[in-house]
DNA sequence: TACCAGAAGTGTACGTTGTAGACATACGAA
DNA sequence: TTCGTATGTCTACAACGTACACTTCTGGTA
């Protein structure tokens, strides 16, 4: 204890300040990009920000790809746990869970230019994951279905964000409004007219308050998720484990599985599950 | 005629070979692309390639971000135009037209990775999305459904495209197969079992044989419009230029669109239709 | 208390990238 | 023949990711 003022720093939380750290370097650069957009997250100067020089960086992080993956699974809040509700509300349930997966771009949206590069996924990504698939698993779709289910609306989250986002970066880069710069465009759409169909629906005000693409798909997938939903509790022509085509048997109860293997893997899966 | 040579080479093709020109850099820069990657894709590999110097390219490029305008444009092959069919027909022509939109990610995988600029969309693009608008329009949604609807599907084409595009991109940056690739995570994967959902789909089969991202979703979102469709031509209630609804008058016929102004707005359509 | 291994941070350097600016050449019209 | 314009070349710069060798700081053991 012959130094107290080190002492005070240790334990009154400025302890992480001086010193380098994964965190600290992880947040720093969303930060950064959240400020000014990923492409100003280099080297150099996120040590700057930091106040150190760019090689400390290495001491911490391997390289700049796996900075990106930790920078990714950092943004990603933690979806609550599902109650554990009945397989009714699965609609309701998604679509909230959907919007939070674009919530995230909203807040980030440097994440779509990130999407490039193959991930090692994190565990605050799989848990969103994990989440999205608990909730549709009660539908009864087959197992490969759920799956892509998740996937695709996961998909359209990024799909509609990259949209947006397009104009929150030329904005910010060019200092003029979206709106402003397709107003310049004037000699773009000079040429339109060789575009019937195109021009109709622009005098009709397709683009006078278009539509947000993200709720819109949200809605049409949901749609055809549903229909998806009803179709195979409707009928037992698809196998239950891989969704293929089921022969009906000539006479008694109809198959659940297309094949042996997959009743197989079905019995397995209650086994353990 | 004193120099039959040069008119020999003027004649006979090899005109355009000595000299640079626009189309011949954006051909070279995309055949480069396709060959290995955008990344690949720098000023001065470009122009090795070509046989002139880095800065020959900039006396008909203002730069890169126009080459890759130019590039992604040069990519759409034309969609050959509706025989103006029935309405009837609308599902299996936008299935057809979806299916074109991902090839041309398939064939180009660099495409994916463009995204993320503000873009001036070129004739050849313009084409393909007029071809998409046509097919939608005959369904009778209202305007800015009509290209909500077409985006959705472009969106879905660029997302299910980025999903196998990393697989291809990421086997040529490190010559490891994507299968073997996740063979040797197991370090990752020996966290899963914290995800109940996740491990039970997977110990069912779900990764065994996952289904094609695009064509679950292109069918799902197919499923959504179709059902929307029916929705819109079952009731009046929605306004059929902004898709707002419509409040039904006490007594008498059910309005077709929400405000006077929606109403000029069609009939002006109407006219110039 | 002395020591020393390893962690943490620094400094310099290399090979890329996109592109600005000055210079050279070649060609079509006057 | 001359001259403006288009085209291609050369050199140079700032920014990038990061390899490598160096110093400094720290915490445990003799």
């Amino acid at each position: 204890m012959a130094d107290p003022e080190r002492s005070t720093e240790l334990l009154w939380g400025t302890g992480a300040r001086r010193g380098l750290s994964l965190e600290r370097i992880v947040r720093a650069a969303v930060e950064l990009a959240d400020a000014e957009g990923l492409a100003a997250v280099s080297m150099r100067r996120l040590a700057e920000r930091l106040g150190f020089t760019t090689m400390a960086l290495y001491r911490h992080v391997p390289g700049k790809t796996e900075l990106l993956d930790l920078m990714r699974d950092a943004v990603h809040d933690e979806h609550e746990p599902s109650g554990a509700k009945g397989a009714a509300e699965w609609r309701a349930e998604l679509e909230t869970w959907a919007r939070r997966e674009r919530e995230a771009y909203r807040r980030h949206p440097w994440l779509v230019e990130t999407v490039d590069v193959r991930h090692v996924p994190g565990p605050r990504a799989v848990a969103a994951f994990e989440r999205g698939l608990e909730i549709v698993a009660r539908t009864g779709l087959p197992p490969a279905e759920v799956v892509a289910s998740v996937e695709l609306l996961a998909g359209l989250a990024g799909s509609a964000a990259r949209q947006s986002a397009v104009a929150v970066r030329a904005e910010r880069s060019t200092g003029v409004s979206d709106q402003e710069w397709w107003n310049r465009r004037d000699s773009l759409f000079a040429h339109f007219d060789r575009y019937p169909t195109l021009s109709r629906l622009y005098e009709q005000g397709a683009y006078d308050t278009p539509l947000d693409p993200f709720e819109f798909g949200l809605q049409r997938v949901l749609d055809g998720i549903e229909a998806r939903v009803r179709d195979e509790s409707r009928d037992e022509s698809k196998c239950e484990v891989c969704g293929r085509p089921v022969e009906r048997p000539a006479a008694g109860r109809p198959r659940s599985y297309c094949s042996p293997a997959c009743r197989q893997r079905a019995y397995r899966a209650r086994r353990s599950g």
